[in-house]
DNA sequence: GCAAGGTC
């Protein structure tokens, strides 16, 4: 048989680079050498047949000598339970807190075998995990712009997988480093096989050799035996499952952005107050939004009627006890009061020889029927159950619930926060998580006592695997506060109720009917219940939790109701209502026996349905599978955060304006839009990749093929949605003030508010959005210096201390690449943190914080009057209309200021030979001149001239709008990375010198 | 300025 060796590390790199360099050109990214192309991850070169894992058998690899297999989990807390489990036997174990936690330790082929090389005499460990996913999806740079293409290419353009953190790729590969073995342990979910593959990719692993000696550990939860076990019967990745997750980002992302784009852009082109910086599209977030609309149609729609119901008031032992009319309510108040009479009628007295007295009707009781009802103890909660849970009984919101329980999990307090699962795994020791809180003190003696009476079993529910369902895993002990000790605390009490003793109701029926009238029409009931034993509900401070036995209906309160006592065959007149006093029915005898009834008509109104809780909502999307767990937090934040719904009080969601014609809109044009079934249209597909019964390709053509018509007749149609919108808010021409001339109809532009903030010329019903984070003013009337552009120039005023640019909103919008950048380029392997970190940003826009012209834009060159270096900008004269001059860097927050001596700065055509630098001439204020010779004038290079280095003073702001404590710039982004050399800001010399020039 | 899905 042949034995492969394992490749050293080099050439691992090699073969990545190898299968880098053999993907096509065009769907490779062009810098960033950490980027693979989504159609090629995977799937090339060609690997040794993928789904055929025993194509080449491993057995014989690594005979008779030590080998090293590196684990790789989803999350740090998995790789830690794994390393444990699989370390019981060793002795030099260690923990390495790295970029993410890594344990290391030995043992014998005897004492734990590994299966894939059963001959090697030990193995050598190496346990680590990643932090979820590797990889992002996104459009290659070229389509990151929304002016790079019409959106409707979008669903054509080529996409790339960017690493979400860079420095996560080193340490991957450096652990690798000599291993023989991988073995992957991800959540057991298709997300979690999607993230294998991403490894694999991370470590170069497409094909054999590689491949063969790769595993996954299917585990259906953590506790030691069932790592062990996993352990035991290592499988290979599934590569369909990954692939179906591809086919899903890919779909998601194409089809939410193409959407997304084009109806900010339209509907932002046309309104001025729609009050949400972009107008997002989302298979889920849409839907979302379609719940909390279809239940305010509802609302709308609704009509109250009147109906009328029979009331029956039956006065016993002193106690008035109201029973409910079995025929429920009626519409037709002809049918009830007739009903009503028949009941309240005198009839005539069967004993009365004569057959003529009358005697006031009576009710009989039928039947009473007296048992013990249970109230079940709660179910284990996982996420769905748990945010439902703080948002009806503590008032916080999903989003907040979700952070606060992630919170506690980190510091050791609650058990991994997103689980499915609603039933404890048979691994799991719930006695000893309940002996953590026998000394509490509100809830300890309640815990003791149940620890000696003995544990009920969890109720109900369903173990998912992967993780228990949420519960408390370290004892309180005064370390929480505010909301995490609510929640904490929350948790805790419903742990202590999933394994209390059921509640015991007893609980009362009584059937009443009317003498003369048959049927549900002339019947009553009247129900009573008493606590027998509180069980659970002792330790609940919530009652909500308490789940209704199906048996016993109206059990879903814990309010104690007792009745008197009612014999079968017991006879209660029926008094006429007191109302009707004056015509008695000519004498009729009541029965004065202290036991009596009144039935009497009451008019109701139907009342409309409330909007939906934030708990109806997560309860709605968990049933039509839009987003996960973990994602239904932030979708229903989305819709927030768009100002699509308001959160209204007792955490009920209404739409707003936005939300409506956005929903009513897609309903009028294709409803698949803002259903679920596009979500679960997506769902199918991938479902059927996963399950080999389809491909990838062929799936994202066909969907994309389908979206992309959907998306076409939408555009078509976009008429229709723009018609409400219309109706709900106000055009740009009748919006905003006057503010800066167009160069091209030499008419004023309207300034628009926003948010966005934009310029509109209603005459060619063009926009030009502006540089968010900054403010932006009208300036000296000004133009702009490229030719024939001609509009005329505003200010743009950003940062701390301000530093004021001037700003074409032509030119602003509509850059030339002669011009240059406006972003610094980012170091060479940025990734998706660091870009977050780096970026500012205001609902979601990046804040503008340089200038926002370019360098070589005309208009700034003209103004410029030296180098940067620091930063890579230049230096250019502010154009904030203070008396102090100052020059301030284009992309850094340096300034230069000059002193107030000066009355004014000019800057000359003319430039010196050496420096290529613009001479610049400044005025001094009439006497005030600190030159030698009281000089008025004095002109120079600022490089070069000492008079003018001597004038300036150099001051350093932040980059951060808000002070972050940090100050600074971190690494140094300057463009190629130069000019480091003067670092140490703020301690040097205010005085500035360019000797190093 | 864009999605949804992992998780830190």
């Amino acid at each position: 048989m042949h034995v492969s060796q394992p490749l050293p590390y080099q050439q691992q790199q090699q073969l990545q680079e190898q299968q880098l360099t053999a993907t096509p050109s065009s769907s490779r990214p062009n810098t960033n050498s950490t980027t693979t192309s989504t159609s090629n991850h995977q799937s090339k070169p060609k690997p040794v047949n993928l789904l055929n894992p025993n194509s080449r058998s491993p057995l014989s690899y690594g005979a008779g000598r030590k080998i090293k297999i590196m684990h790789v989990a989803e999350k740090p807390s998995i790789a830690s339970s794994i390393a444990k489990a699989l370390s019981q036997t060793s002795n030099d174990f260690q923990s390495e807190r790295s970029l993410m936690p890594t344990h290391t330790f030995t043992t014998t082929a005897a004492k734990l075998p590994f299966h894939p090389s059963p001959n090697c005499s030990s193995c050598s460990h190496v346990v680590t995990s990643v932090a979820g996913h590797v990889f992002n999806v996104d459009f290659s740079d070229q389509f990151q712009s929304w002016e790079s293409c019409a959106p409707e290419e979008l669903f054509q353009a080529p996409t790339v997988k960017k690493p979400t953190k860079g420095s996560l790729l080193k340490h991957l590969q450096t652990c690798y480093k000599n291993c023989d073995f991988l073995v992957l342990w991800m959540d057991c979910d298709r997300e979690g096989e999607n993230i294998n593959f991403e490894v694999l990719t991370v470590l170069g692993i497409t094909s054999e050799p590689g491949w063969s000696r790769v595993y996954r550990a299917k585990f259906s939860a953590i506790a030691e035996s069932d790592i062990l076990k996993a352990y035991a019967a290592l499988i290979k990745p599934d590569q369909l499952q990954s692939l179906a997750v591809d086919a899903r980002q890919e779909l998601d992302l194409k089809v939410g952005c193409a959407f997304s784009r084009y109806q900010t852009r339209y509907f932002q082109g046309r309104y001025a107050d729609l009050d949400s910086s972009v107008i997002s599209y989302g298979p889920c977030q849409t839907p979302t939004l379609g719940f909390v609309v279809q239940r305010h149609v509802e609302i709308e729609m609704f009509k109250p009627e009147p109906y009328w119901v029979l009331d029956c008031a039956i006065i016993k032992s002193g106690r008035i006890c109201r029973a409910l009319w079995k025929f429920g309510r009626s519409f037709s108040k002809h049918k009830v009061e007739e009903v009503m009479k028949a009941c309240v009628s005198p009839v005539l007295d069967i004993n009365d020889p004569d057959q003529r007295r009358l005697i006031p009707n009576s009710l009989t009781v039928m039947n009473v029927t007296k048992r013990e009802a249970k109230q079940g103890r709660p179910t284990p909660m996982n996420t769905v159950a748990f945010l439902k849970a703080c948002s009806k009984n503590l008032g916080i919101g999903p989003h907040a619930a979700l952070q606060t329980a992630e919170r506690l999990y980190l510091a050791g307090y609650l058990s991994y926060p997103r689980t499915e699962s609603s039933a404890y795994p048979k691994s799991f020791d719930i006695r000893y998580h309940l002996e953590q809180q026998a000394n509490h003190s509100s809830w300890g003696g309640y815990v003791r006592k149940l620890l000696a009476q003995g544990l009920s079993k969890g109720r109900g529910g369903f173990d998912a695997g992967d993780h228990p369902p949420i519960t408390p895993c370290r004892a309180p002990d005064g370390g929480l506060s505010g909301d995490q000790w609510r929640v904490y605390e929350l948790v805790v009490r419903h742990f202590i109720a999933t394994v209390s003793q059921d509640a015991i109701w007893n609980k009362t029926h009584v059937d009443f009917q009317v003498d003369n009238v048959e049927g549900e029409k002339g019947a009553f009931t009247l129900d009573g219940k008493e606590l027998v034993d509180p069980g659970f509900l002792e330790i609940l401070l919530h009652r909500q939790f308490g789940e209704k036995e199906d048996d016993v209906e109206g059990l879903d309160d814990t309010e104690e109701k007792t009745l008197p006592e009612f014999v079968i065959g017991e006879r209660i007149t029926i008094t006429p209502p007191t109302s009707d006093s004056g015509n008695r029915s000519g004498g009729v005898e009541v029965a004065q026996s202290g036991v009596r009834s009144t039935i009497s008509m009451k008019e109701r109104m139907t009342t409309p349905p409330g909007y939906l809780t934030e708990s109806d909502l997560i309860g709605i999307m968990e049933r039509e599978g839009i987003g996960t767990d973990a994602s239904i937090p932030t979708h229903i934040e989305n819709i927030m955060k768009r100002k699509y719904s308001t959160l209204e009080t007792g955490r009920r969601i209404k739409p707003s304006k936005l939300g409506l014609v956005l929903a009513q809109g897609y309903h009028l044009i294709d409803s698949a839009l803002v259903l679920p079934v596009a979500r679960a249209s997506i769902e199918k597909q991938c479902d059927d990749i996963a399950k080999g019964l389809a491909d990838k390709e062929s799936v994202v053509v066909k969907s994309l093929k389908f979206f992309e018509e959907k998306f076409s007749n939408f555009v078509s149609n976009i008429a229709k949605m723009d018609v409400l919108f219309g109706s709900s808010f106000t055009e740009l021409e009748d919006a905003g003030q006057a503010f800066t001339r167009c160069g091209l109809t030499r008419r004023y532009l309207q300034y628009i508010s926003g948010p966005p903030t934009r310029l509109y010329n209603k005459f060619t019903e063009t926009v030009y959005s502006l540089p968010p984070g900054g403010i932006v003013k009208q300036w000296s009337g000004k133009l702009c210096s490229v030719p024939e552009c001609n509009f005329e120039l505003c200010k743009y005023a950003v940062g701390n201390p301000t530093r004021t640019f001037p700003l074409c909103p032509r030119c602003y919008n509509e850059p030339r690449e002669e011009w240059g950048q406006t972003e610094g380029v980012a170091s060479e392997n940025e990734d998706i943190d660091d870009k977050k970190q780096r970026q500012q940003t205001i609902a979601g826009r990046t804040i503008v914080l340089n200038s926002p012209l370019p360098d070589l834009h005309p208009t700034i060159e003209e103004m410029t009057v030296c180098p940067d270096p620091e930063s890579g900008g230049v230096f250019v004269v502010d154009v904030s209309s203070g008396n102090r001059w100052s020059f301030v860097s284009t992309r850094a927050p340096t300034t230069l200021h000059l002193p107030k001596e000066v009355k004014r700065v000019r800057v000359l055509n003319k430039r010196e030979e050496v420096t290529m630098c613009r001479f610049i001439e400044v005025e001094f204020k009439d006497g005030q001149s600190p030159l030698p010779d009281g000089e008025p004038k004095h002109t120079g290079c600022l490089i070069m001239d000492e008079i003018l280095q001597g004038l300036i003073r150099k001051s350093f702001g932040s980059d951060r709008l808000k002070s972050s404590g940090r100050g600074g710039r971190g690494r140094g982004r300057g463009r190629g990375g130069r000019g480091r050399g003067r670092g140490g800001r703020g301690k040097k010399d205010p005085k500035m010198s360019f000797s190093e020039f």
